[in-house]
DNA sequence: ATTAGGTTAAACCTAATAGTTAAACCAAAA
DNA sequence: TTTTGGTTTAACTATTAGGTTTAACCTAAT
């Protein structure tokens, strides 16, 4: 009965999950949902009631899945470098894993920004980098970098994680022409970009201000 | 005549341009062109025959105008350095005029990465990559890059000046909340980014393989 | 055996949407 | 003045989409 049900509605969310990532909010069509969950259009209607209704179901479950990935920068058990090197290992594992996940959620915030907002009200960023800030003081006072630059480093990160699968049609396509894979290119962008931050950073100590 | 053809052509790819960057080719609709153009629906067809053909017009202008932003890193005018700071300084500053192509290309190319095959295949990019490395040879010498390593970088560096306007809708909601404006802080990213890169790049003359 | 609830099938409704058509309009060129 | 070509108006077609409805079906519990 109730066991029945959860199948049916995990198997019209997981269809649902397939089709709006890959054809987004306004190019997804009911039909199509109800015909990848193998159920019909009465039933789809029957357990979310409008597209609107199952989309932002399915939306919320994939921006929290997200940014949960981000929790372990604030693990306090790692040093600052371990904690880079993990970052970008397990973040962009879990892309390749998810490769459609960036492109679906950015150009969906972008349509409606109020979407997102829901969500991080819930989330106090000021406290957040100062507890970030407080945790590797010494090592960010050694390399001269203040609490009002986290924000500009961790959007970095962000983004050397994140891009490369956001435009991933394009990045593929020239990686192609090269004669390179996109996986294998990913498998080396976890050591290279962890190595280019923390040098990024470590070099601040003597010349964020001073070009040598 | 061919002159008033001409401005109504405008008038309608402005408006095209417009309304496709706004809500994406799912989203967009004819009459809200037609409306943007100040024209009506007949007209609309009479010049670009179907919404797709308008649509390829749109795409192709807007991927050119911003793969052109890539030049100036190939001009041999400059220093290593020199390019980096001029490339986010640029860059940055166009994408600010210009904040939603980012979030834009990046969807409609993943949504049909056919689309963009055409334009790259102009391109010879391992030619590109050598003429880089060796316009720059001595100093990547100097700091151990190799010219496999020039893709890695590249990429970092588009990450890093477009990945915070693909990313807007969320980036926008966090600064705000910590009482920050996006503008002031993508000004003050378009040194920060320069920083970054070069302090990245210039510490790898000593520790890529051996971390101190 | 009956009932209840999940499920299906198919028809149906209503609103939009891309695209078409034909007649009339108007300004400028021949 | 006539012609030409861009333009409008408005009606029209065909199709598709989201959502509804109703009757029938099936299975498991009562």
């Amino acid at each position: 009965m109730s066991e029945n049900e959860k199948l049916t509605e995990e198997k019209i969310f997981e269809a649902a999950t397939d089709v709006f990532v890959e054809k987004g909010l306004d190019g997804a069509r009911m039909q199509d949902i109800a015909d990848h969950a193998g159920i019909n259009k009465a039933l789809l209607h029957y357990y979310f009631r409008t597209k609107d209704k199952l989309f932002n179901a399915v939306f919320e479950m994939i921006a929290k899945k997200i940014f949960k990935k981000f929790a372990p920068v604030f693990d306090e058990t790692l040093t600052l470098e371990e904690k880079i090197r993990f970052f970008f290992k397990e973040h962009i594992s879990f892309l390749q894993a998810n490769p459609r996940l960036p492109g679906f959620l950015l150009n969906e915030v972008n349509r409606n920004p109020a979407r997102i907002k829901k969500l991080l009200d819930n989330v106090d960023f000021n406290n957040l980098w100062m507890q970030l800030y407080n945790q590797h003081k010494d090592e960010l006072q050694k390399y001269n970098i203040s609490q009002e630059t986290l924000p500009q480093i961790m959007i970095s990160m962000a983004a050397m994680s994140v891009f490369p699968f956001a435009a991933r049609g394009i990045l593929e396509g020239v990686l192609d022409k090269m004669g390179l894979d996109f996986n294998e290119y990913m498998e080396e962008r976890k050591t290279f970009a962890a190595d280019f931050v923390i040098n990024a950073l470590k070099k601040q100590q003597k010349s964020f201000f001073i070009n040598d």
